[in-house]
DNA sequence: TTAGGGTTAG
């Protein structure tokens, strides 16, 4: 006993195994482990394999395990607990199998901590129907067998399953704890449901627990309900890092980046250093607000994590959302590592960008370099084939995604493939695509045709598209846009009332127009007739002259894009003030002339105005980038990106 | 022995 004391550097096992009992069925005998010498008795045996678990001395361990096995002696709980730590560190499934059925051998009943581990060990290695069973078999369960079931099937994506454990516990009268909530919440499948849990946890006391907190700030943000979520971070006396991020990254995420980049600075103020979550968040509000200038700034920062692959590639997609290809590229080139998000980040990033043959070079290197294409990947394959108007590789990528890469065609593809038809003019094929899709079309699938239809002046097709939208989503109102749109371009004028008076009936209202640009690191946001900003005169003044220089170039204002059935000089009159013509106007003024003027705007730009931005660009020697709804626009001497194609 | 945040498309 002496030796054994002096050899082993962790002595706390001995202390236990010393004052532990042993358990043999056989000879019905507890036996205090220390009184006896001989290698093969019963407490010898134990200590050594008690030993060899607080050693994680695997093999050994399932060896002396063996041993006691054969001896039909059990050792203490929490040598047990330190074996199937040991193989779930190392994936040993089956030495976990062995010792769970060794732990149950000869009527022995372990603890319930010690189930609960076993428990744990099947989840971790996926098991969890094995979980399942030995979870029903439980003559007793705690509330962390409880919630280790409810978390597994949490992480499963298996929230019915999860949320029905968190009823059956409550009736055996078994009460969640911290932990418990901070699983299920993430199951919650409405909003009722999560107001009851926030309602259960403020009446256990728990609301002040950081993971419950960030747990309900999450799930309310996944919900939209910012509002609720913040309430929950202000009555925060203490928080944490988390916390802190939960709450930036819910209007981060939910396009919110004022009130994100807000609590951001509170943050700071509070004392906190951002680590890697903090900073894709921030990275995310710039993206969503194209605050490039901000995004730099942060680019500073996240040298500080250069080994943090997401963060990194929240880097990528700022710089490609903000029009900024170049800062995209060297930072992809920096990159340590690069998974198949940094790389669609990129392939994607040039296809909206314009730049359709380097997302297609890109996607070629990708494949060299090993990395498998996802179905995200080859939507952004399709998007760089559609805006090109590259109907044969398109039909290519796409018909070689199964066959190559085994992805299945999804909803998404075919609608960049009726994309790409619809863009190049082929509308029967389009049409033929659609009735010979394997899935369902849906709203957004006839809306794309939809589009087409109002390039190529097809009002029957037109007609039809829009009927199948307002089937699927009576309320859309793009569709409604869109076929009043076409029926104005084509002066029938009275088709389009009728339209508009529909819409008007079924109570669907147009989103309005909205541009914003970051000047000296501030946001300024312009709808349409916008007289409210500060400096709406001299605005106005720029815009004018602005006109009139580009008119002297030769620019006809294309009232095509006025929907009412008005006076050309009101639809002129209608056409100058769009929010994106503002913003020009507006960045004009206020911007050096060495860097791009860079707006982004809510809805799809205007053919008058993307006319305007070319010939701005040109008579003003400007670089102006506009990022739409869809894509970017990045004009420059007098043409577009775009190449006109969109 | 059970719990939390951040990345790509349409």
């Amino acid at each position: 006993m002496k030796t054994l004391l002096k050899t082993i550097p962790q002595p706390s096992f001995l202390s236990f195994a010393s004052s532990s009992l042993l358990y043999s069925p056989s000879s019905s005998l507890h036996l205090q482990a220390q009184t006896i010498q001989n290698p093969s008795s019963p407490s010898n045996l134990v200590e050594n394999f008690t030993r060899l678990c607080y050693q994680r001395d695997l093999t050994n361990a399932i060896s002396a395990m063996n041993s006691l096995q054969s001896h039909h002696v059990h050792a203490g709980s929490l040598a047990y607990s330190e074996l199937i730590k040991c193989c779930v560190d190392r994936r040993a499934i089956n030495h976990g199998k062995m010792v769970h059925l060794h732990i149950f051998s000869n009527g022995y009943v372990p603890e319930t901590f010690l189930i609960n581990h076993l428990l744990n060990m099947y989840i971790k290695f996926g098991l969890l129907d094995e979980a399942r069973k030995l979870f029903d078999e439980m003559p007793e369960r705690n509330v962390v067998s409880w919630t280790t079931m409810i978390s597994a099937y949490t992480n499963g994506n298996r929230s019915e399953e999860a949320l029905k454990f968190l009823i059956l516990m409550q009736r055996e009268g078994v009460r969640a704890n911290m932990f418990t909530f901070s699983s299920v919440l993430r199951s919650c499948d409405r909003l009722r449901t999560i107001r009851q849990l926030h309602c259960s946890i403020i009446k256990c006391g728990l609301e002040s627990d950081v993971f419950v907190r960030s747990a309900l700030i999450d799930i309310y943000a996944k919900w939209g309900e910012l509002d609720n979520g913040l309430r929950v971070f202000d009555e925060m006396v203490t928080g944490d890092l988390i916390v802190w991020n939960s709450i930036i990254g819910s209007f981060a995420q939910n396009s919110d980046s004022d009130r994100a980049l807000h609590l951001f600075k509170r943050m700071k103020r509070a004392g906190f250093s951002s680590n890697q979550g903090t900073l894709t968040s921030v990275l995310r509000a710039c993206t969503v607000s194209v605050q490039l200038d901000l995004g730099r700034q942060v680019h500073g920062h996240v040298l500080k994590f250069e080994s943090d692959l997401i963060l990194n590639n929240a880097l990528l997609d700022m710089y490609c959302k903000c029009g900024n290809l170049e800062g995209a590229n060297s930072a992809f080139m920096r990159m340590s590592e690069r998974d198949v998000i940094s790389w669609t980040t990129m392939i994607a990033g040039f296809a909206q960008n314009g730049h359709s043959q380097e997302a297609l070079r890109l996607f070629g290197l990708m494949k060299d370099f090993g990395i498998r294409p996802n179905h995200i990947t080859m939507v952004g394959v399709l998007f760089a084939c559609s805006h090109a108007g590259l109907v044969e590789d398109g039909w290519y990528y796409f018909q070689s995604m199964k066959k190559l890469y085994g992805i299945v065609p999804q909803r998404e593809h075919c609608g960049c493939m009726v994309d790409l038809l619809g863009r190049a003019g082929k509308l029967d094929e389009a049409i033929k695509f659609i009735h010979e899709m394997e899935c369902a079309p849906d709203a957004v699938t006839w809306k794309t045709l939809l589009g087409a239809c109002r390039v190529y002046h097809n009002m029957d097709l037109a007609a039809y598209a829009a009927e199948q939208v307002l089937q699927l989503e009576p309320h859309d109102e793009g569709a409604y846009i869109l076929l009043s749109n076409i029926y104005a371009n084509s002066r029938r004028w009275e088709d389009a009332e009728e339209v508009r008076k529909t819409m008007r009936e079924r109570g669907v209202r147009k989103e309005p127009g909205c541009s914003w640009i970051e000047v000296d690191r501030q946001i300024h946001a312009f709808v349409r007739g916008d007289k409210s900003h500060p400096h709406a005169d001299k605005i106005s003044k720029e815009l004018n002259r602005l006109i009139q220089r580009i008119t002297e170039a030769g620019y006809v204002p294309d009232t095509n894009f006025v929907l009412q059935d008005i006076e050309r000089e009101q639809k002129e009159d209608s056409l100058r003030y769009h929010s994106e013509k503002l913003a020009i106007a507006f960045g004009l003024i206020h911007s050096i002339k060495e860097k791009p003027i860079r707006i982004m705007k809510n809805l799809r730009i205007c053919g008058d105005c993307h006319t305007f931005a070319k010939l701005v660009a040109k008579t003003e020697n400007r670089n102006i980038i506009i990022r739409d709804a869809i894509r970017f626009h990045h004009f420059k001497d007098g043409a577009c990106s775009c190449a006109d194609y969109w």
